[in-house]
DNA sequence: CGGATTTGACCCGG
DNA sequence: CCGGGTCAAATCCG
């Protein structure tokens, strides 16, 4: 329907339809997800649904970005959270979720009050992956009232950046979409987003997205064990690993459905 | 091979 | 004591 407008609009019409061209965009890839899902070949089926995920993940961003340069209200946390809700609530079929933000504060592992009360945020989401952070996984519990076990997560840079976000996984139920109840506690204090290069008009030039970076020090530790695990020793860095990682066992488990996706995606440095 | 995941033990607060 | 969160050695996988 709409046609692009002439070129003599304002920016801020050509903003707003280069918005609305993301969210037929995003819609589209909602679309494609769901057909790609249909996919036989479960190595294929991944691939294809991953690829969408990236897709729908760079226009969701492309997307916040433009939102919030026009919005430019206060930044509620993150960037990422801000890309993330715009992700999520794009209300479209596909990836549509009842965000359920909400806060709390708890006091921390050996109580103390007075100290950093830590942010929690709980969201549900059918796509647990899609926040493009890298995450770590550090364990998994059975809960008692729950019929899905429960996913630890850490931040994949929290070993070299001091990053103490951390998010719990847990499956809802097994509908169609799964839901699953992801729970952010903590920040990131290790950047993430994608620099915005928007260029807009003449001369183009360049590198619109480009996550090459050559970064990424791995502490690069030899194993060195020995021991039981004993309380925090000092300033040994127990370099597990860095990743992303996902509902592994989730997927694992419901033979039938087809698990959400895959993301690999985000920085921290 | 390196590193990400698994999995059971350990820890701690209520 | 129970239940939830974390650690870390073993294992798996690219």
């Amino acid at each position: 329907m709409s046609r692009s407008p002439s070129p003599s609009q304002p920016p801020s019409n050509r903003r707003d339809a280069a918005i609305q061209e993301l969210r037929r965009g995003t819609q589209l890839a909602a679309r494609l997800q769901q057909q790609v899902q249909l996919i036989p070949e479960l190595g294929r089926r991944e691939a294809a649904v991953a690829n969408v995920s990236e897709i729908s993940e760079a226009m969701a961003s492309s997307l916040s970005m433009l939102q919030s340069e026009s919005e430019h209200s206060s930044e509620s946390g993150s960037v990422a959270e801000a890309a993330w809700a715009a992700y999520s609530s794009d209300g479209s079929s596909g990836v549509r979720n009842g965000a359920v933000a909400r806060a709390r504060k708890v006091r921390h592992r050996r109580g103390r009050l007075g100290e950093e009360l830590p942010v929690i945020k709980e969201v549900l989401t059918e796509a647990p992956e899609n926040d493009r952070f890298h995450w770590r996984k550090y364990g998994e519990k059975k809960i008692l009232n729950a019929e899905y076990t429960r996913l630890y997560y850490k931040c994949g840079y929290s070993e070299g950046h001091k990053c103490p976000a951390k998010k719990y996984v847990q499956q809802q139920n097994n509908g169609d979409p799964p839901l699953f109840m992801v729970t952010f506690v903590n920040e990131h204090t290790c950047n993430t987003m994608f620099p915005d290069e928007l260029t807009s008009s003449s001369s183009d030039s360049s590198q619109v997205l480009d996550f090459t970076k050559p970064s990424l020090s791995p502490p690069l530790m030899k194993g060195a064990p020995g021991g039981k695990q004993e309380e925090e020793a000092s300033t040994s860095v127990s370099a597990q690993s860095y990743g992303y990682n996902d509902s592994s066992s989730l997927a694992s488990k419901s033979p039938n459905g087809d698990q959400p996706n895959f993301n690999p995606r985000a920085r921290c440095q």
